[in-house]
RNA sequence: GCGCGCUUAGCUCAGUGGAAGAGCACUUCCUUCACACGGAAGGGGUCGCAGGUUCAAAUCCUGCAGCGCGCACCA
């Protein structure tokens, strides 16, 4: 199938010559080459175009493509095109990630397969290294080519990946400078250990499952003072973890327990290791758990870690870095892996008599990510970063959550206080207050529910040292609390016993023609009440002129407008000047999650004990003294991004950096930073970023963090420090069964099988349609299907109309030369027909729809939208009703109908593109809708084709489309759907030809009679207002008039009389509804005038369909 | 324990105050000259439960139940 084929076989109206099934294999590969080499993927910094900009999230170099990354990259390309089509300048940059943990495993694994080592160090870092660099060169890049399958339109001349050498030069940068500033920082702290990986994590990398236990109740023998055993005498502690007990140092005890305040001080014989260990007093004991005694092992529990360290208990490390016990486990255990070091102590202490009982527990376990074995908490010396910019993260996120609300505004008029100075106006509001009794009053918030509660002493702290229009606000205090919109809610700082968190509100006021934003604080007591604080006014600045505040559309030529609400991301641009810009999340609930996350984030521990990956950049002077790594002196290390000049004299830290430690750079190390390029002047910062919610702690909050701390330097220039403006999180992928896909279910089909099986479009089409905003999507083939059966439609629908031949009133030249082809010939507004401007209007509503759609990342509504309008109403409605022109023999009334095709059609297929790129290059080619165009506006491609916009009033004047021509084809369309319904119910085969009689309430066109007659596939259908119907005749009816089916001698009385008898009872039920309603005086005193206007309008219908029905049924024959 | 979702037709899901919707599946009819990867018609829902607000509730509020997911965890 070529575009020449499609072409050619308009020209001279040879069915034969286009396949009858789209056929997508050959039409994809054909068209991504195309636009490869003519360079369409390539973002041109120099553009003057305004710029669209996303990062892929990079995939992991040992990755397969799964549906999973077709989701994801199928928005990335649907967004990157319709920014195209939208005239942007575009660049979707793509790459990968080098993934340490994952890879390094995976490489190890195969090693270890070929019999080249037994363990990593057999090979040697650098020979290691060498395999595996090797392995990314052969199976890196799989993912991304796989894109190229899926017609991601990624700009590959810029494809990036964590380990290129400037990409790596940029991390350590960033380690250098946050270490100067202190922010990164060595330190012996007990870590999330993965014994199987034998690598530090970070705490987001453990899984806490549920998992099935035992609690161990282990007896510990009781000294006296003189450290003799007191025979019978145990303390009782608990543990779902007894091979730790090796490592006891101590049992603690809470200091209010009384029935343990005796033993404080004393010691037990630690059993086993036959040891003496105290017994401490710690606050952190709950004498309500279980014996109300802790076995508290220092080096293996980060709780007990805690308690030892206030307590200067010794750190016994028994358990070794690959979860295997030490010799400080004792002789008996030493060297076994931890779990058969805990069945060897529980027989051990069984057999001593020490083991007081066994029960099942359940309790969460964590576990590694990568490796899926239970972690171990570990103490060894680590990198660790304390995050910057935590704050300006937190909040831009938090903004960008209510950009989208209105907050009403309060308007002052009328309520102004009495007095000039600062003094009159505070005693003025006090007065106020206390007339209105709002003193110890709650007001509800409307944005939230709560009940917040107004105090005095707030009152009078509100209105010292303010400004006089902060105090003119307490006037209207009450409106102010309830419209108010909450922002952002923090722990108290500091903490507090008696506040558990503030919560900041924001409200407008306008005052005097000026609009004030007034941001108001509550405190929440642990009691869960609300007050109303004193800072409540302090930050009611930033007032300014209230036109100022209002997009010019809205302004018109009034001088001063009425506003009844405003967008809150107005009014805090003023209060937060410093942020800048905001980050919003679609959906919008996940901001909460991220919130919770920076409001209680922890240092990040960012080194790891592998091999692949970015080398911590420190180096520390070579001694033979010391001990590596521990207790050296800072002049003895040396962070740089250089080794020292005397770098025979330094070794290098062996540790490499968390693989999020690069990848939160992503955004803008991928486009050169820290040079000022021309790329990152031009698409920092990006537009949107899709991804998982998963990954929010891992990355996204990550790099805007980063996006802060390193992209808000002034001399960047930049509008913006944020990554990203709009963060779109994706669902998770699952099977029909609402099963997670994974390989060993089986679930889980290979995306690529289902391009080659239904097309690259088709998978795009049917993964979107079944994937709304935020929810998982329940993966079905059927909808990959629906995908290609979709393109066959649209397929089909552009063959039939390259059947009809050319638009432009002459037929095309015999000769077939290019120019004499015209696609688009111009639409005659005289000639249109009332389905013309049907379709026109249902095509504007589309665009509008999709529009808004687009607009709330709404992709699934988008491709509801387009499927509807083209299928339902194209297809099925006017592409039918058109027949009766082209099969006509008025060749101008053809001819316009064929211009009115063009331009749906051309239209439909740009509404296309974003979501099916490849056959609508096809059909935009092959129809030669490129042909008058620009190069630049889809001359070339359908990529940078103009976006439809919807019709605007002098378009739709000029054609004449107003609502009576729209109700004319929906009432033509009603009365078809009606007659069909007759054939139906006198089990008339579809095939039969009937003859129709039309009864016209008024004048109808005979074109008009014509479409009706096609649209009911029947043999005539005659006008004859006189018509009088034998009796019994089946009629059904609306607004155009009777339409009756004369079945002469066929009349299944019975039949006809049960089919009226059922419309007759749905009649009467509606006029019965809607006359209840009308008849309520409450209903019509209260209800606003277009309701009640629809709803007289409503009985009307159903009484004259009553009156209709009755007549039909008093008009059959007896029986 | 805290937080967040979800509960509407057999299935998957739209629908944030004014007559219950879509796709799939199902039933019946039709190979009519774009398409059987198609066309036409049809059946099918007390919108999880109980209260409340309202002239009006799938929609707003309050409880409750069930399912799912995060976070934090006491040995």
């Amino acid at each position: 199938m070529s575009e020449i084929a499609l072409k050619d076989t308009a020209r001279t109206s040879e069915p034969g010559g286009i396949p009858k099934a789209y056929e997508p294999q050959a039409v994809e590969d054909k068209w991504y080459q195309f636009w490869c080499e003519q360079g369409c993927f390539t973002a041109n910094p120099a553009s003057s175009k305004p710029a669209y900009s996303i990062v892929i999230p990079p995939p992991n170099v040992t990755g397969m493509l799964h549906l999973g990354h077709v989701l994801n990259n199928t928005i990335q390309d649907i967004l990157s095109r319709k920014a195209r089509l939208d005239g942007k300048e575009v660049l979707w940059l793509p790459g990968t990630d080098h993934a340490g943990i994952a890879t390094q495993a995976v490489v190890e694994k195969a090693l270890r397969k070929e019999g080249k080592m037994k363990h990593r160090d057999d090979l040697g870092r650098e020979k290691f290294l060498e395999h595996v660099w090797a392995w990314k060169e052969k199976h890196g890049g799989i993912i991304i080519q796989q894109l190229k399958k899926l017609g991601c339109s990624c700009d590959w001349t810029r494809e990036r990946f964590t380990m290129d050498p400037e990409y790596s030069r940029c991390v350590q940068k960033v380690f250098v400078e946050l270490y100067k500033k202190d922010l990164i920082y060595r330190g012996k702290r007990m870590v999330n250990w993965d014994p199987a990986a034998r690598t530090a994590l970070s705490d987001e990398e453990v899984e806490m499952t549920e998992t099935k236990g035992h609690l161990w109740h282990l007896k510990y023998p009781l000294l006296d003072d003189a450290g003799c055993l007191m025979p019978d005498q145990f303390v009782v502690v608990a543990t779902t973890r007894p091979e730790t007990m090796l490592g006891d140092e101590a049992v603690a005890v809470n200091p209010q327990d009384e029935r343990y305040t005796k033993l404080i001080g004393r010691k037990v014989l630690l059993p086993l290791q036959n040891k003496p260990i105290p017994i401490i007093a710690d606050d952190f004991v709950d004498p309500q758990f279980g014996t109300g005694c802790v076995k508290v092992t220092p080096a293996h529990d980060p709780n007990d870690y805690a308690m030892a360290t206030r307590h200067n208990l010794p750190l016994t490390v028994v358990i070794g870095p690959a979860g295997n016990m030490t010799a400080a486990a004792g002789e008996d255990f030493d060297g076994l892996d931890r779990m058969e070091a805990r069945e060897a102590v529980v027989e051990e202490l069984t057999e001593q008599g020490l083991l007081l009982k066994v029960e099942d527990y359940v309790h969460n376990v964590g576990y590694s990510q990568r490796s899926h074995v239970p972690i171990e908490p570990y103490l060894s010396e680590q990198w660790f970063l304390k995050y910057p910019s935590v704050d300006k993260a937190t909040q831009c996120v938090e903004l960008g959550a209510i950009a989208g609300k209105t907050v009403p505004v309060v308007e002052l008029a009328g309520r102004e206080l009495a007095g000039t100075d600062r003094a009159e106006l505070r005693e003025s509001a006090m007065k106020l207050a206390r007339e209105q009794g709002w003193i110890g009053k709650s007001f509800r918030n409307e944005d939230t529910g709560w009940d917040i509660l107004v105090r005095r002493k707030s009152l009078s702290h509100a209105f010292n040292n303010r400004s006089p229009v902060v105090i003119q606000a307490a006037a209207m205090l009450p409106e102010l609390i309830r419209t108010a919109i909450l922002w952002r809610s923090v722990p108290h700082d500091p903490p507090h016993p008696r506040f558990k968190r503030v919560h900041y509100f924001i409200g407008a006021l306008k005052l005097a023609e000026e609009l004030y934003c007034v941001p108001i604080t509550v405190k929440e007591l642990a009691d869960g009440r609300m007050l109303y604080d004193y800072k409540a006014k302090k930050a009611a600045l930033g007032g300014k002129p209230l036109v100022a505040h209002l997009p010019e559309e809205k302004l018109g030529s009034q001088p001063a407008p009425n506003v009844a609400a405003i967008n809150v991301a107005d009014l805090l641009a003023d209060v937060n000047p410093a942020i800048g810009g905001m980050i919003r999340f679609h959906p919008e609930r996940w901001s909460k999650t991220y919130t919770h996350w920076m409001t209680n984030i922890k240092d990040w521990c960012i080194s790891r004990q592998l091999w692949w990956g970015h080398r911590v950049p420190v180096w520390y002077r070579k001694s033979e003294t010391r001990n590596p790594k521990s207790e050296i002196a800072s002049v003895d290390i040396c962070c740089g991004i250089e080794p020292p000049s005397d770098h025979e004299n330094w070794e290098q830290d062996p540790d490499v950096l968390d693989t999020w430690f690069s990848s939160w750079l992503w955004p803008f190390a991928t486009m050169g930073w820290p040079e000022q390029t021309p790329t990152l002047k031009k698409f920092y910062p990006t537009t949107d970023l899709v991804t998982g919610p998963d990954i929010i702690f891992f990355w996204v909050a990550r790099m805007i963090v980063a996006g802060y701390e390193f992209m808000g330097e002034p001399r960047f220039g930049l509008p913006d420090a944020l990554p990203f403006r709009n963060v779109y999180f994706t669902g998770i992928i699952r099977d029909k069964l609402g099963r997670k896909m994974s390989k060993s279910l089986g679930n889980s089909p290979d995306p690529l099988e289902l391009i080659a099986q239904y097309g690259a479009d088709a998978l795009r089409f049917g993964t979107m349609r079944s994937a709304p905003l935020g929810q998982d999507v329940l993966f079905d083939e059927k909808d990959v299907e629906l995908g290609r059966n979709f393109c066959n439609k649209l397929w089909n629908a552009c063959r039939f109309r390259q059947m009809q031949g050319s638009a432009g009133g002459s037929p095309a030249a015999a000769n077939g030369s290019s120019e004499a082809f015209e696609m688009e010939g111009e639409i005659d507004p005289t000639l249109l027909t009332s389905d013309d401007k049907w379709i026109l209007l249902r095509l504007d509503q589309a665009i509008r729809e999709i529009d808004t759609a687009f607009a709330d990342y709404k992709f699934s509504d988008a491709t509801a939208t387009l499927y509807r309008f083209f299928w339902s109403e194209y297809c099925d409605w006017y592409v039918e009703a058109s027949k009766a022109a082209l099969q006509g023999s008025d060749a101008a009334l053809k001819a316009n109908k064929l211009a009115v095709i063009d331009f749906v059609l051309s239209h439909t297929l740009r509404l296309f593109h974003p979501f099916l790129p490849f056959i609508t290059e096809e059909l935009w080619q092959g129809m030669g809708f490129n042909q008058d165009l620009p190069e630049g506006q889809g001359g070339k491609t359908i990529m940078f084709a103009h976006w439809p916009k919807p019709l605007d009033a002098d378009f739709k004047e000029h054609y004449g489309l107003d609502e009576s021509a729209e109700k004319l084809a929906s009432a033509k369309y009603e009365l078809v759907g009606l007659g069909r319904n007759l054939r139906r119910e006198f089990n008339l085969p579809a095939n039969k030809k009937l003859h129709y009689v039309l009864k016209p309430t008024g004048n109808l066109a005979a074109s008009e009679i014509e479409v009706i007659r096609l649209l009911l596939n029947a043999e005539a259908v005659e006008v004859n207002p006189a018509f009088v119907p034998e009796k019994g005749t089946p009629v059904v009816a609306n607004a155009l008039g009777e339409l009756l089916l004369p079945l002469a001698g066929l009349i299944d009385v019975a039949a006809e009389r049960a089919r009226l008898s059922k419309e007759l009872d749905k009649a009467r039920a509606e006029v019965q509804k809607a006359r209840a309603k009308l008849e309520n005086p409450q209903f019509t005193q209260k209800v606003p005038p277009h309701v009640l206007a629809e709803h007289q309008k409503r009985l009307v219908e159903w009484q004259t369909k009553e009156q209709q029905v009755l007549a039909a049924l008093a008009n059959l024959p007896p029986v």
